[in-house]
DNA sequence: ACGGTATTTCTAGAATGATCGAAACAGACC
DNA sequence: GGTCTGTTTCGATCATTCTAGAAATACCGT
């Protein structure tokens, strides 16, 4: 995963709001879970909630599938497991200094 | 660690500005770096490199020690360990429906 | 086709964030 | 005290984000 890649993740991430919604989503497991049911949830305004999670799906961290007028989300653990991973490679380790061709700026 | 903390920690890794930033320091290691170093380093403004540092001061993912008249930056791992905690805990695993007291909203 | 539920898009306003130059401040050194 | 380097604050501008109401769209059941 790329620094900016990562980024884009965490800034997704990096609001309460869509922190909760991504949360919920793990919560709910495979099954995952509708927007209304996250609507009812969260207690948002249902424009907001599909704006956040429009941001999420965007980069990967939330999928939908259609079950006839509802639309189930889900977390992709595989993007988070990425994302954690780019965390503990680039950002937990001090021995983290890799072919410096182009790394720093 | 909390969701909002969780949030305000992601948020501000959330830019690739200050992602890098984070990076470098992690990079540095211990011996921590400059901010006239970092913003060699990034090349960018020093005015809007003390805005970066400042948000991630701010949330405590770095600490500055004072060397005479340079700042030099540190990365707390100890904080970024929390958060990417948290990121396991939560939002990782399905089984992670807890005391659901006042946890969805 | 009509009606109903589910969700998104449109639009807009307030708030926040990123960026940077210029000026101010902090501390060391002479 | 003056000056130099290092860093932050100030002020301004431009862009983005958050929020949500209203209208539009999607899909199903009849």
């Amino acid at each position: 995963m790329k620094l900016d890649d990562a980024a884009a993740h965490l800034e997704a991430l990096g609001n309460p709001t869509r922190l909760k919604i991504y949360r919920a989503l793990i919560r709910a497991g495979g099954a995952g879970l509708a927007v209304g049911r996250l609507q009812e949830k969260l207690k948002i305004a249902p424009s907001t909630l599909s704006h956040h999670i429009k941001a999420l799906v965007v980069v990967g961290l939330v999928t939908q599938v259609r079950d006839a007028t509802t639309l189930i989300c889900h977390a992709n653990y595989e993007v988070m497991r990425e994302l954690v991973g780019f965390l503990v490679a680039e950002c937990c380790t001090e021995s983290a200094e890799p072919t410096d061709t182009k790394t720093a700026a």
